[in-house]
RNA sequence: GGCGGGGUAGCCAAGUGGUAAGGCCGAGGUCUGCAAAACCUCUAUUCGCGGGUUCGAUUCCCGCCCCCGCCUCCA
């Protein structure tokens, strides 16, 4: 039995999906804005969704998942206005971008991508909008702007647990919102502002853009209707985001919108925040550049569990590529010994599920990996004592390939250039002819090449080391 | 001020009312021409601090200290 952390109850209840048959699981995932290159906080997020997903997914649900593109909002116009390119054209980029980082970190596609200017998307939000006006509901301020009116919606505040009544106006309150009725009021509909240039729809309330928490609720329930089963996001989504998608989507639909709340914690970079202004600010690209991989990348942002704070170090991507190399390393004796055996199935080992019960219980990841790198140690002293056979080495690599499945941070096998195949030779040469001092000065260029080659009873091991 | 998360070995981190998983780093060893890898041994009598409950608490209760996040559009 799969249980989460439901940030609704605050309390960890075992996971079930609405359908019928137990099978779908509904999931909606907040997705990026296509402002500028998603940072390594952002993909922690998708790296948390990922895992669950393939996790539900290695316990039999299919899951049916959606991830918006956010591609019009304040920043958005703003940015693509200062780099004068038209909005579309700037976001294409960036959403370009985002999917390329998503494939370097091995995240699966969700099942459907939609952006928040597709016309239909546009003109689902419109629907809602206008639901909630002639309901009053929502009513049109005189800036032209139409706000959710947050005390006809008992609920508010009941995700995030915030007394209303307690809340104090911080800086982050304009003075140009002095037109909403009351200060929680969100908006569903900007009207255009002249900072807004080109970009604007036309609508009842005139011409506009929608409010950010309306896209989320309109291309939930348009795709996946009114209600899901789990809906995720970072921790900053929680107020007043999802608060505003609840109030939005249960006033429209009249149906509880969302079973489960799993919200991922952020991450520290060197026991700080993340910003620009300190130079600790790091995308993908950026520790690409830096010679990182992209499964190193994904070990290191996936090897703490999600409700808690990761600080981010290059010390803990040093920690993951050894990990890392430790488990390449395992692979390649098990599939030395395996060779073409037929996998011996009843192998208990082979057969363990303690690595999926781990992940069971809330997405426990160290508890899980925990079990693979004891299944590691002990196979490979079973090695070490010849004591593993051909068909059981098959087996547990049956094992390891399920588990795989969902970590998904198995090494690309590379192919060993000609470049490194002839030092290879040479060396070999000069190993038959004792000549050690040339043996060890062909090693190192062999590794100024980024390949590891070690000497074993049945001859040189090439590995990649970089 | 309100709400929430966290303080476990050098670092990352799991965990339970019954005597501390796992990973990385480090030291020594086996193996090796030397390495590498693998394995073995060592590395927290102790789980922020002080009380309490209990036969027994890191785990339950009370108080305190420290770090971090959120409090209206930031994953």
């Amino acid at each position: 039995m799969i249980r989460f952390l439901n940030s609704l109850s605050r309390a960890v209840e075992p996971f079930q999906p609405l359908d019928p048959a137990g099978k779908v699981v509904k999931m909606y995932t907040c997705g990026p804005t296509v402002y500028s290159f998603a940072h390594i906080g952002n993909f922690r997020t998708y790296l948390f969704e990922d895992l669950l997903q393939r996790h539900l997914e290695a316990r039999g649900y299919t899951v049916n998942r959606v991830m918006n593109i956010t591609d019009v909002d304040d920043k958005t116009i703003r940015n693509s206005r200062a780099a004068d390119v038209p909005l579309a054209e700037f976001t294409e980029k960036f959403t370009a971008a985002f999917f390329e980082d998503m494939r370097t970190l091995r995240i699966k596609d969700a099942n459907v991508y939609p952006a928040a200017t597709d016309p239909e998307n546009i003109a689902e939000m419109i629907v809602m909008i206008d639901f909630l006006v002639k309901k009053e509901i929502a009513y049109q301020a005189e800036d032209g702007s139409v706000y959710f009116r947050i005390n006809r919606f008992a609920d508010y505040g009941h995700l995030a647990h915030l007394d209303l009544d307690e809340l104090r106006p911080s800086g982050r309150i304009q003075s140009d919102e002095y037109e909403k009725e009351s200060l929680g009021d969100f908006a569903l509909w900007k009207a255009w502002d002249v900072a807004d240039g080109p970009v604007g729809w036309d609508s009842p309330w005139g011409r506009g853009r929608p409010g950010w928490h309306i896209e989320c609720s309109a291309m939930a329930t348009r795709i996946l209707g009114p209600q899901v089963d789990i809906h995720c996001g970072g921790v900053d989504n929680l107020f007043p985001h999802h608060e505003a998608e609840i109030a939005q989507s249960e006033s429209y639909t009249g149906k509880k919108f969302v079973r489960f709340w799993l919200h991922s914690a952020h991450l520290l970079v060197e026991g700080q925040k993340m910003s620009k202004s300190l130079g600790n600010f790091y995308t993908i690209r950026d520790l690409i550049g830096r010679g990182f991989t992209g499964r190193e990348i994904r070990y290191a942002l996936l090897r703490v569990n999600y409700r808690l704070q990761l600080n981010f170090t290059f010390d803990g991507m040093v920690e993951a590529r050894q990990s890392l190399l430790r488990l390449d390393e395992w692979i390649h004796r098990l599939r030395d010994l395996a060779a073409e055996a037929p996998p011996d199935k009843e192998y208990p080992p082979a057969t363990s599920d303690s690595f999926f019960a781990a992940l069971d219980d809330d997405l426990n990841i160290s508890a899980a990996l925990a079990e693979l790198f004891k299944q590691i140690r002990t196979t490979n002293q079973l090695m070490d004592a010849n004591e593993l056979r051909p068909g059981q080495a098959a087996a547990l690599l049956q094992w390891w390939e399920n588990v795989n499945q969902v970590l998904q941070i198995q090494s690309n096998e590379e192919m060993i250039p000609a470049a490194v195949e002839e030092l290879l030779r040479q060396r070999a040469a000069a190993r038959t002819a004792k000549d050690w001092q040339l043996s060890d000065a062909l090693r190192e260029k062999i590794s100024d090449l980024g390949w590891t080659v070690k000497d074993t009873k049945d001859g040189q091991k090439p590995t990649k080391t970089r």
